[in-house]
DNA sequence: TCAACTGACATACAGGACGTATGTTAAATT
DNA sequence: AATTTAACATACGTCCTGTATGTCAGTTGA
């Protein structure tokens, strides 16, 4: 009966610490949320936060990071199931999209994340997903099948293209139909990137 | 020598508070900002404010509703210089991108804002914009010059670009290189609303 | 096996911030 | 001129964060 080891009770606590962030940061907000109530919820006091995380900003952290990691995940799987290349790109960025659906991901990821951690692009999380989107718009430009537009801009665009649409679907009234019209009208815009105007 | 009356006394007030939330948004950030020490700037105490704006939220709300308009009208004219049209809207998008250089702007409308006033598409400043913006979308529609998108959706893409490229161009290490690079990138996306690609 | 030590976590404390409730004074009203 | 109103100041209560200290289980070395 495996008599737990400290390392194993502290990644114990860390996973608890972190669930207990996503719920209460999702519910109430990081700014709101208060430490206290959080850690009890987890069976924990601040001492254990303090010592895990070093500051309330540290558990942030650690969420955002959990989460936004997955989302990349789903999205470079999506992609890769449409074949990569540009058809690849889309998937990606509507998958993106439509992640935008969990509330969860909607305050702590696309709302408070970038207030408390600061700028998106420098997160551990979100710059692998820029790397994977600048490495595919390089191939493509290596065929020869985007515009000569530099293309960390391109990508930080069509990123943000992709995180704006979430944004909008996230807080509009009707999410499905929102959906819809956020997916064509990214599409859309990505396909100004393409030399040859239109769908081939 | 004009005795003041109540109402101007409380305009003056007003000013001085917005100036003051102005300076402490932008140097220590919305959450950081203590409002004993901002009213104490502005030769007041918290009691004016909480009696001119509700609560602190009440003033961020009155400084970013105050920049952004700012900002918007800029960029409407820009647009009008431009002559309308598609090209004015090219140009409102490069006046936005550019205004982005500003770090007060930066700080309290681009990041503390959205964080803590919810959605920037709800602010009143905000729907003006993307009212112009939807308006001139409509007429180029009624032209057949754009694809038969979801007038709304596109709007909301466009502004969601511009104001991803002035986030970006805003954290940027050289801002002016980065500058003209987001600018490229962006008229790049846009592009990709007119039926026929290219420059013409 | 046992004693000493390390460290994960709990507890107690200090500092500060927000919002409210109450007081004060100057302007507006009649 | 007396009264009322309201703009603002002052004082208070409550909550939260971060740190400093305490405690005990688990680890280590002989």
């Amino acid at each position: 009966m495996a008599a737990k080891t400290r390392a194993e009770k502290m990644e114990e606590t860390r996973v608890k610490l972190i669930a207990a962030g996503r719920k209460a940061f999702a519910q109430k907000g990081y700014a709101d949320a208060s430490m206290d109530e959080l850690t009890a919820s987890a069976g924990l006091t601040r001492g254990a936060l303090y010592h895990n995380f070093g500051d309330k900003l540290g558990l942030l952290a650690a969420v955002v990071d959990e989460i936004d990691s997955a989302m990349a995940q789903q999205a470079k799987d999506a992609g890769d199931a449409a074949g990569g290349g540009w058809n690849g790109l889309m998937a990606e960025g509507r998958t993106y999209i439509e992640l935008a659906l969990d509330p969860e991901i909607q305050r702590i990821v696309l709302r408070d994340g970038p207030a408390f951690l600061g700028d998106p692009s420098n997160w551990p999380s979100q710059n692998r997903c820029l790397q994977a989107t600048i490495a595919t718009l390089g191939e493509l430009a290596d065929q020869g099948a985007i515009k000569s537009v530099d293309i960390e801009a391109l990508a930080r665009m069509l990123n943000g293209v992709a995180l704006n649409a979430a944004l909008w679907v996230a807080t509009s009234e009707d999410p499905q139909t929102t959906l819809h019209k956020a997916i064509s009208a990214f599409e859309c815009l990505a396909s100004g990137v393409l030399v040859k105007d239109g769908d081939r």
